[in-house]
This record gives structure tokens, C-alpha cells and sequence, in this order.
DNA sequence: GACTAACCGAGACGGTACGTCCCGTCTTAAG
DNA sequence: CTTAAGACGGGACGTACCGTCTCGGTTAGTC
């Protein structure tokens, strides 16, 4: 990624801000007008006013810049406590579905998902940066429910993880069923994750 | 998809069954040199000694085409029936993962997935052709074991297709853990699919 | 070169001679307004409303493309033979002379010779083009001019056009002297080709 | 031109002499390396271990650059003065054939007059120091043959630089004989600038 | 001794053009 | 009517340099 914020000093004509600002903005209009398959670097950069150079000086490829994009948009993700597991894993996969659903980001996503497969060096940054975060609040919440004994202490958190997010992912890529709270419940209710109900 | 066994007849030149095989032929050995992205309907037509407008005469584009080489050389999916549902599933969702992990057509499979992102009418026949049949496989063997009463006849079994095939997709698009048989049974075992051991 | 009337048949679409014209059409267009340096393949390309490859194809580079330009707009060398030497070099010189002089050609023919420097291959293709055909008409004058008896047998006609051509050469490259009628007189009367007067 | 001794005094930091030398290195280097075309001063920049805006401060394009570091290298030319005009052509004029000959001179000379076809201003600067000191030597030697009687003192001075100027630069472009003594005797003999033999 | 001005290296910047790849369409002759 | 061949208009790629700019840092003369 290229973060401005960690610009180096030293010799030389400093990173202008306002260039990579232009930029992502760039990206993000792009992206709503013509969706990613059609963004085009050359777009970008005659969006942005900015040369073409200056964007590959700074991202190694479109997916880099989308997801850097991606990153900037997302809301922060929320890390419920509240002390009560099966509320605190509502809250928080809500909020992850919705970050896909709500402003048209899913099929940017599912597109980054698509570069990951051919490209592993951005695989390994699209893991580290849009899954690992969101698994890890995931286990802490379930971490957290263990040691309250609301989750049986020997079970395995990272396929846990898999289990919840498999399927949401699965419906977001094949769309052939609501992602929604109801799926969400009975994702979780299979899993025995939140008390039966009655 | 162009199935050539459909081909009618008619006045004029009858198309070319070898040249049809030819064309699969040239897909796979492409993708096997240089993956899915960098396969160009070009360098199939090359390779295959063919003019590029035959290509185009019947296929819509290269997603189409690759997916017609994939269901060409996918083993036949297993409909097992044992009358044990819990080996049943093992024995048909192993092949499932097997098909994806055997012969690198994983990377293929996840590309076609990718495409089916950005292209709806792709995304169809996609969901039609790779995924539907195998859920529908799969909601047998569930439904056999709900009459047998080896499964609540009250669990919707659409709702565990997703629980099943979501994260061992998960898993094949991220590759952060393995796709193999003792993931299976985990998965298995949280859904309450298989007999609690001990 | 890449000359049309030369198109060899075969399968595949034939080459179009429209679109050749447009090509040769759009580079005199934009030579006429800004000059061989600023004359991209690009800016030819969009004029013409053609893609690049189509001029690639068919032209190593714009040398090459403003040589078969340029010998389409020449006008054909005179091949005068009256029985008379003098006449004969003075009509065909001044021709020599006015193919520059007139329509602006000269700073395109110096810029060809310019690149000739630089590229061996197209340098041979510009000796080959613009400068052995106009040598050989006038060595065929001097050689008539020997058989009369107008100019000395023993004199090597090689070394004669090159004391002709050169100082032409040199002023059309330098321009700090006019080139014109008088000063040709000049130079042949140098060479004793002409009669002395008084 | 840059001339580092006319630097005018006053505050701030002196140019660098140093910097100066290692720009010139650098363009022999880089010259001799890939020629005229293939030089750009972002590389004489790299290769002398110098910011670009230093090189544009002291010259306004490469061709400034390449002129001097080629009037820095070039010999001094000799100004014969035998008391024998024949003898102080040949000597004279060898020496002009060499300098271009000898250290691969020639094609950068002539990129430089290639350069000079299409930009005015440095075709001046050209001219002047180039062309212009080279043909006034040889001037002066023929001016002196016409006050010794050896050359007819109505020859025009200036048109006989051009009659003999010519054929060598004509040489030199386009390579298709040789640039040596025997033509320099039959260029001065075809223009009874030298005693006839017999 | 501080101040000021010009120099210098480094390198980011907007921009133009390059030559290549591939797209999907078209136009031929051959079968 | 299909086929192999291949030319066509077009879009984008990633790279090379252009000439300009903006930094921090240097190196003199002037106050």
C-alpha cells in the first residue's frame, strides 16, 4: 500500500498530498460510474489530472489502488463488548455485511477477491489488510465468550471464523440468497453460537 | 454454452468437430502455461490453428470457453448412496474439493468465479453449470438422511448448502488453511452432520 | 517501403487502400502544420482515424512513413535529353532544386537525411530512394554530354555528382545562401561543365 | 553556449566546475555508449551524479549539451600558412576530414546538423561555431593564394568554401564513398585549386 | 558571525508519445 | 455457409523522458 502518511523524508521533491488525494477520488468516481472491470489506470489518471507515472510510481496495479481506495472508505469497523457474545457477534458481522452491501462496495470487493486469485502478491495484501482485521475482531469477540463460558473453551476460533465468514462470503460472490440479520441468525444458531431459541 | 452435439443441420459447410477439440484442446494447454488472465482468445486461436471468428461464432467470450473445457475434463461428480448420510457426505464433498485441488483447477475455477462477478449473464450460467448441480447433489444426500431420520426433518437444507460449500470455498479463494479431509469433518462436526465421537 | 500496389494475395483480408491514402494523407497534413519533429505516429494515427497498429504494420517508423510520403507528393523528375549538356544539367538541377525549394519539402527531406544518421537500415532505404534515382538522371546527362564530346571522357561521373550534389546539399542543410538559378550557374561553371562566357 | 569562464561573480554559491566537467563526461560516455538519438539528459544526469535542473540551468537543450562537449574534445584546427595554397588546403582540409573521422565525430556532427534543420535557434549557435570558424580559415588560405597570384582573384571566396565544404559534408551524410586524401586531391583538382598534374 | 542568494542533489510532478497486446469486427479465398 | 487467415478501428498497457517544481542542504559574498 502506498500510505502517505509513512512518506519517508529525505532528499527530494516531498509526496504531494493533494496528488493522492485526487487520486483515490479518482477511483472512487470511476468505480461508481463503470465498476472495476472497467477502471482503467489511464482513467484514473486523466480523472485525477495527474500522469500516469505518478500512480504506478506509487501502486503497483489497479488492485493495489482499488483496495487502498476500499480501505479509506470502509467505516471503521466496530469492536462490540457489551459482555454478551451472540449480541456482540450480531453487531459486529451486521456491520461487516452492510459494509458490503451498503454503497455498492460488494462487487468490489468480490473483484479484489477475483485479483487475489491470479496475483498472490496482492493476495497476500488483500488477506492481510481486508480479511485478517475483520477475523481477528471476530475471534476476540469469540475469545472473550469463552472466557465467560458462553462458548465451549476448546473449540477451534480460526475455523470458527471460516465458518461464519464461508458462507457470508459465498452468498456475496454467488448471490443466489439474501444477505441479511435472518441469515445471519440462522448462520449462527447453526453453529450453536447463539441459545436456541425456546 | 456451445454444445456441439446440438449442432442442426442444414445447407452449407456442417461445423467442424475437430476443430471444436482442437480449440478445448488449446484452452487447457494455455491455461496450464499461463493461467486464466493471461489466456487471450488470440493466442487460443493461434494455438489451435484457427481463425479467430470461429472462436467467436460460438462462444461469447473467453469465460464461456473456459468453462466449457472445465466441465470437459471434470471428473464426473459421485452421487453416492450408502444409506449413512455421514459417508455419503464425506464421500461426495471430498471429490467436490478434489475436483478444485486435483489437476490445478482450482485457480481456474475461482477465476470463472471472479468473471461471474463483473458479468451477470456469465454469473448465470456459471451458477448453473458449476455450482447449482453439485448443491443439488448435496441436498439429496441431506434429504435421504432427514427421511432416514439421521438429520432433524426440519433444518433447511438450502440454508446448509451454504454452510457447507460457503467455507470450503472460503477456503479454496483464500488458501490461509487447508482444503483436505480433516477440515471436512470439522465442518461436518459443527453443523451436527456427523455422529458426535465418543 | 510498404507499397500497396505490391500487396502480395492471399488468404486473410486484403490490405485496404483507403485507409492507406488516409494514412499518406494525414501525414502531409501534419507535416505541413508543425514539422517532421513534432510529427507523432500517434497524432497520424488519429488523424487518419486509424489505429496505431495498422501504421506499425505496414511501417517500421515515421522515417519510413514520411519517405513514401514524400516520394508520392515529388513531383517526377524531369529526364531532359535535348543534345545539349549544359541545358540538359541546368533544367534537370533546377528541378533538383525546386523539388525542395517549392511546397516546403525542404526541411522534411533534411530531417529525412538527419535520420539517416541515426538509422542504418533506413539510410540505405534513403539513398536507395531519394538520392540514387537523382544521381543516376544525372549521371545519364554527363555520360551523353561524354559521348558528344561536351565533357571530358576521362572524367568520373561519381566524383561528379557528388561535387554537384554536394554543395546543393550543403546549402540546403545550412541556409546561409540562397539556392537558386544563379547559384547553380556558379557551381557548374566551377566544374567547367558549362561554356565559359566571353 | 555554457562557458563556465565568463561566470559573473556576485553572492550566492559559485557554479561548480566540477559539475560541470562530470556533465561533459557524461555525455561522451553516454554518446559513445547508444549515440545522439539515445541520449537523454535524464540519463547524462544520472551518469554524472547531478540534479536535471542543473543541466538546464547551463543549457538549454541536449544539443547545446553535445556541441559543447564536442567543441571541448574536438582538436584545435590548424591554420597552415606554407606560403603554398595547394599545401595549406591539403593540410587544412585533412584536418576538417579528420575531425570527423577520427573518434566516431562524425555522427554526432551530424546529429547536429540534423538537430539544426529544425530548431532555428541552435542552428545559429551551429553555424557559428561549427561551420563558420572552419570555413573563415579557409578563406583566409584561399585569400592568400589570390594575393600570391596562385588563385584567380575574382573567385568568389565564399561560393568556393560552398563548392568544397559541400562535397565533404555530402560525403559524410551519406557514407556511400570514402572521405579521404584521394577525394580531397580530386575535389581541389576538379576545382583548379591545386597545380594540374603532367 | 548572521544573513542572503545562488547553487546543488534528489526526485516528485503533469504530460506526451512510444511500441505492444488484445479486443471484437470485417473481408477475402478456399472448401 | 464454414473455415483459416489476417487486416482493421480502437482501447489500454507499462515505460521513457520531457521540462518544471520543490524540498533540504551547501557555499560563497555582504552586512
Amino acid at each position: 500500500m502506498a500510505d502517505i502518511a509513512e512518506a519517508k523524508t529525505g532528499p527530494g521533491r516531498p509526496r504531494s498530498a493533494e496528488t493522492h488525494r485526487a487520486i483515490l477520488d479518482a477511483v472512487g468516481a470511476l468505480l461508481a460510474e463503470s465498476g472495476y472491470p472497467n477502471l482503467s489506470i489511464e482513467a484514473v489518471a486523466t480523472r485525477a489530472g495527474v500522469g500516469k507515472q505518478t500512480i504506478y510510481r506509487w501502486w503497483p496495479g489497479k488492485a493495489d489502488l482499488v483496495m487502498e481506495y476500499l480501505l479509506g472508505v470502509s467505516a471503521q469497523m466496530p469492536r462490540p463488548d457489551t459482555g454478551n457474545m451472540a449480541e456482540d457477534l450480531r453487531t459486529f458481522l451486521l456491520a461487516s455485511m452492510e459494509g458490503w452491501t451498503i454503497g455498492k462496495l460488494g462487487p468490489v470487493v468480490t473483484a479484489l477477491m477475483a485479483e487475489a486469485q491470479s496475483d498472490a502478491r496482492f493476495g497476500e495484501l488483500f488477506f492481510r489488510n481486508l480479511i485478517s482485521a475483520r477475523r481477528g475482531i471476530l475471534k476476540e469477540i469469540l475469545a472473550r465468550g469463552q472466557t465467560r463460558g458462553e462458548l465451549d473453551a476448546h473449540r477451534d476460533l480460526d475455523l470458527l471464523a471460516d465458518l461464519i465468514y464461508g458462507p457470508m462470503w459465498y452468498r456475496l460472490l454467488l448471490k443466489h440468497a439474501p444477505l441479511d440479520a435472518g441469515f445471519l441468525d440462522d448462520l449462527l444458531g447453526a453453529l450453536n453460537l447463539v441459545p436456541r431459541r425456546g
